[in-house]
Order: structure tokens, then sequence, then C-alpha cells
DNA sequence: TTGAAAGCGCTAACAT
DNA sequence: ATGTTAGCGCTTTCAA
């Protein structure tokens, strides 16, 4: 008891036998398990992360951010994918919560409501990320997609556009594209305008997909003159068209993605774009979980909305 | 004890008890603690990941791939990202294995002995990924990045490149990188021919950082007609340079990068890669986990060998 | 086919 | 400051 008490830094323990506990330990070269820490003690040693899609470099970095704020903190991130799968959401956080972790990290705000009593129900700090235009179950941290996609319609408002076109994401699957449609087609209602095509992906959102609608959408209207792409992989294909094709990006057309991918900093062609603090996003994440572990806690904000910024090409 | 067998499937239960059981398990809402079964069997339900890196898109295609060949076996993955440093991959795989995991992914084949003993001594099986030039501690999976190097070598020449560049990560970081680079140099030797500039990146392997490199070695020697660089994302930078500068790619230069990403196929300028299976290799390394794990299994073969496959521009 | 006993390795609570 | 007791929720082993 003693032993565990020195190693842990709990509790009383004489300068004397906590030297004597620590060689030892490390004599027999002893590790702790905390599995069995986890069964005995009030708290767990994992922490559990849910997310739609790894393969998505804008989750990868989540996940990077996550890994790097739980350093040191003697917490190991478990993670499940849902691949955009509500029932699959769902069964995964069940079992996440069948090994009591410290806390939950899960994308998103728009759970269902089984899902949401769910995540109500266990009693821990759960951190839902990537998103604030709604309310959380306890905390969220992430900025707001409708904002952005109102923001980025005002943005190519301002350039002249006027004809513009909408390439993305099938909406069933991503509500946050869904959001961001849904303020940068309010920006443009105010402004009295009007999408004049709109092209859903139900498929992967690549590249090669987004070259290939780019060319169908100025093939039905050549008029367009400005296409929002719910990401930035998307809006690449759309680039790589105008390159092929000799169209003047800027110019002829405008192009807006969103993520603010490095890779479209040095496109040879100019895209708008929109930053998203997703590293942050995991790093803080993790921070808020571990601040809703501390008993008593001066209970922080209960939504953390952090800025995204704006990129226009020159 | 009968409830235990019943809800595992394990042992001799009655039919009749077997549908109680489950009917009580129902109604009460029962979940089993997987920490509790954990500590006390033989097994744990965890399965430990340690990667370099995640926000590498092809790391986190990996995780993809693991997350997806988890899928119904009843294990969860915890992850670990090194960042490149053997110092923290050897703290990360220690407190991992201080979870008594049910079997270990580690990326890469040359980990310091140290680590190579830590990974010996767990009674599990260990499956290291992404490289089989070398002897694995267990079991192993991936391809030949020193085959895959040699091949790119071996196609620039055969399309008439003879001044070669190598633009790619600092040697010290990544030994996967510096096996192509060590393949493709020995290919140029059996062909009398040389690198001409190698310029190494200590920082990140961005578009951004491949386009600057990129300009600098054709400034700094106009005559180089091929670059290989370490992966697509430098070599994306190097297509927009020329792109920017009007080169005719596959015509004034090649250029050849590595992996084979998805955006690569849609370039409007021909670039050659290599497309790696990661995905797969995600996957089947869970395959190679769960195979190690039964008692009596008619052990698979030490080491499993993909297929890259060499992209190159009409 | 079912049950009873013991213990996995720890920690919280209560002595001393 | 240290030790003792009990128990976290399961599974393995042995007995009925």
């Amino acid at each position: 008891m003693t032993a565990s008490r020195a190693l842990r830094g709990t509790g009383d323990v004489s300068p004397e036998t906590l030297k004597k506990v620590r060689l030892a330990a490390q004599q027999i070269g002893y590790v702790g398990n905390p599995l069995a820490a986890s069964l005995s003690g009030k708290r767990s040693g994992l922490i559990g992360v849910v997310v739609p899609s790894v393969s998505n470099i804008v989750f990868a970095e989540v996940l990077a951010g996550i890994a790097d704020g739980l350093d040191g903190s003697g917490l190991q991130p478990v993670f499940g994918v849902t691949d955009y799968d509500e029932t699959r959401e769902a069964e995964l956080i069940q079992s996440m919560l069948a090994w009591h972790p410290a806390a939950l990290i899960v994308a998103g705000l728009d759970q269902p409501d089984a899902t949401r009593n769910l995540l109500q129900r266990a009693d821990i700090p759960i951190v839902q990320i990537m998103d604030t235009d709604g309310d959380p179950v306890d905390v969220c941290i992430g900025f707001s997609h409708r904002d952005a996609g109102r923001e980025m319609a005002g943005a190519l408002l301002a350039r002249g556009a006027r004809r513009m076109a909408y390439i993305g994401s099938s909406h069933a699957l991503d509500t946050r594209a869904r959001k961001r449609f849904a303020g940068f087609e309010t920006r443009l209602n105010e402004a009295a305008q009007t999408f004049f095509d709109i092209q859903f992906v139900d498929g992967p959102s690549t590249a090669t997909v987004g070259r290939g609608l780019t060319e169908q959408v100025l093939s039905d209207d050549p008029a367009i003159d400005a296409i929002y792409y719910s990401n930035d992989d998307l809006a690449i294909g759309g680039a790589y068209h105008c390159i092929a094709h000799g169209l003047s990006v800027g110019q002829d057309i405008h192009l807006a993605g969103f993520n603010g991918l490095e890779i479209t900093k040095t496109l040879p062609v100019g895209l708008a774009t929109t930053l998203t603090p997703r590293r942050q996003i995991g790093s803080k994440s993790v921070e808020m979980a571990l601040a809703g572990l501390q008993k008593n806690a001066p209970l922080g904000p209960k939504r953390v909305t952090l800025q995204t910024q704006l990129l226009l090409p020159d």
C-alpha cells in the first residue's frame, strides 16, 4: 500500500521510504498495471475518441492534436471510426463507455436522441468537437460552420461573383457540410442571389471527383463565375480543371474550398478557402476533458468557439 | 457464472438458460465490463497501435485500415504517436504494454535493440508494418522500400532521364525514406549514373517546401532532367513549380513522388509515383495479429510482402 | 450443465 | 506515516 502511494505520489510518504520504494521498483523493473488501477480506482486511464473518419486528413489532424494534448497525462486514447454512420456511432460509443473511460471526445453535435442520452447518462466529461452550431451534451469546442459558409459567400460576392454553383457532400452524411451550405445560401439570399447549379457528391470527396464535377458544372452553365466546394479536396480538383483548360481563376471564375489544407497554399492558381484550427481543436478538447475531470474545478464554458481564417488569393 | 458463460458463448449452457440469461441481460440493460474481463482473463480486449505520425495521410489510412479490420473483433484500438522519436517510441510501447494488450501493431522494423527486446519479452503477437526490408520481431507486413526506390529509378532511366536530383526527408528521421533512397541510388549506380543534386528536408514534407526546393534545385542546375521526391507531398509542390513556370513535365523534366496519393491522379501534369497498399496493410495487420492470438494456429508467414504499383504518366 | 471458490493487481477507506 | 481490510467485475479452476 505504501508502495502504491509512493509510486503515485499520493498521500503522505516519508521521503526516505519514497526513495526506497522507487529504487526497489526500478530494480525489479516494476511496471504498474493500469488495467487493475482502472478497475479499482475511480478513474480509468483510458479516454475514448469517436470520429467519423480517419482517412480524412482533417480528422487525422484532430487525432494528432489529441495525442499531443494527452502527452504526459497518463491517459491512453482509444479510438473508433463511425464512417458517418449513426448506428455505428451509437454502437461504438456504447462499447467505448463499457471501458469506463475517464472522458469521451466525440465529433459533432447532432447525434440522434438515443445517442445523446447514452452520452448524458455516462457520468464523465463529454467533449463534442468540430462544431459549435448547436447544444452540447456537456461541453463542445470547434467553430461555426454556418458562419464559415456565410463568410465565404460574402467574400465571393465582394469579388463580384454573382452566378454561383455548389459542389459538395451529400447532405445526409455530413451535417457540418450542410451547415456551411446553409450559411452560404443564407448570405446569398440576403444579397438576392441564388445558386445556379448544385451538385451533390455521394461518393468520396476527392480531387478526381471535384475535377469531373467542375467540368460538368461549367459545361452545363458556362456563365458560372464562382464555385463553392464543400472541402479543399474537391476544390483542388476544380483548380486542376481550370489549369488544364486555361481558365483564369480569379478572373473567369472564383473557386472556394474549405479547410485550408497545406497543399492549397502553393497551388499555382488562387483558391479561396477557410483555414480551420483542427489540430488545436484536438489538443484543446483534451484540456477540456481533463478540466472536467477535476473535482471542484471552476467549470469552464460549455462552448468554446475557435476562429477560422478566411484565406483569399491575391 | 452461468451467466458469464452464456453471454460469452463459452462452455456448455443449456439452450433454455441461455435464453433466460440473454433476456434478463437485455431487461436490466447489462453491459459487461471489459476492464474486469481483461484483468481477470488471459487476454485483454485492447490492441496497441504505435505509429510515427497521424497527421500524415499515409498513417492515417493505415489507422483506417486497422479500425476496419478490428470491426466486429471486440477489440479496441489504443493508439500512440511517436513523432519519429525513438525515445518516445520506447516509452509509448512500454506504456502500451502495461495495459497488457492482446497484440501490438508497430510501424517499422528498425527499432533500437532495447525497444526490440521490450517487444520480444511481451508475450503477445507483435505485428510490424509498412516495411519488409529487415527482420521482424515476430511478423511483419508491408512492402520493400528498397525495391520501390530501385523500380522508380529504372522507370526514370527508361524514360531517358540521366541527370537526377533527390529531394526528401532527412535520413535520420525516416528509415523507410532512406531505404527508398538507397534503392534508387543503387539502381542509378548500376546504370553508371549518380545524383547531381540532393536536398534534404528537415522540416515537414509539404508541397510548399517541395515547390521551394524544386525551384532551388533547378536554378542550381538547369540541366536536371528528373527529380525523385521522398513523397507525393513534396512532389506535388514540384509539379506546381513546373506549372507556374511553364515547364513541360515529361518533356523538360520528369517528376517522381511516392505513395500514390489520390490527388496525384488528376494533377494536370504527369507525375510518376508508387501506389502503396497502406489501407490494406492496416487491415491485414489486424488479421495477422488475430491469427497470432489463436492457440494452435498454423502460424502464418513471418513476412508478408504486398505489391506496390508503379504509376507512370502517359 | 451448473455452481462455488479463488484471485487478477490494484486503490479507497479505515485503522494504527 | 504506514498497514490492514475489502472489493472493483470478471474468469479460471475445480467440484457437484
